[in-house]
DNA sequence: TCCATAGTTCGATATAATTCGAACAATAGC
DNA sequence: GCTATTGTTCGAATTATATCGAACTATGGA
């Protein structure tokens, strides 16, 4: 399966970031993530369809939120949080802080 | 004119501050607040339509990001600073510090 | 080769948000 | 009371987003 675009770090957006991480199906991901590392799509689908979760990581991934990579037939996702660091200092931190 | 509702700070949702602050002109409207303090709704148009800029303002009042008060016939609006601090340590700082 | 597994993409529907003009409301001043 | 100023609300059009089944792609293993 072909590799992913991911936007380089200095072309991340505010913006994007704070849209893609307001929406509680996408902030769970990015909280699942934050907790185990890496996970695979399937292990993040938490009973929602593929389909939709497929659209959601690919919504997270091109705010520059996560990395993925093949392996297999799986792909596993991480989130790019020393990038997100660099460009947006703080704001993973306090996000991930907020209770869910 | 009649009073606003505004949530109170522990019903404030995460989800709905980081929506409210992904769009560029509700964005803008923060930034300004946050370099002068407080500012009437028509400080802060920029050359938006009255009923757009009416509609910003209500979306970040109702996700609790902004207090208004009335005065005469303007409004003036305020940052919810100390309160957003208490929920969401660091959360604003870290928005307010990536540069427009 | 055949089959199962893991995700993506397509397409269609439904829901929600943005935009902005026009009409309205509330206050201040003359 | 009349008028100007400030901002809200309504309504309608446009645009964006979410959702999810179905078809598809790619890999790995028997």
């Amino acid at each position: 399966m072909r590799e992913y675009r991911h936007p380089q770090i200095n072309e991340v957006q505010l913006g994007s970031v704070l849209y893609a991480l307001s929406d509680p199906i996408r902030l769970a991901i990015v909280r699942q993530l934050a907790r185990e590392g890496e996970a695979t799509c399937a292990a993040l689908e938490n009973g929602h369809p593929k389909s939709s979760v497929s659209h959601h990581f690919r919504v997270l991934r091109e705010a520059g939120i996560i990395k993925t990579r093949n392996d297999g037939t799986s792909r596993i996702n991480e989130l790019r949080t020393t990038e997100l660091a660099e460009v947006f200092p703080g704001l993973l931190p306090a996000i991930l802080a907020v209770p869910a």
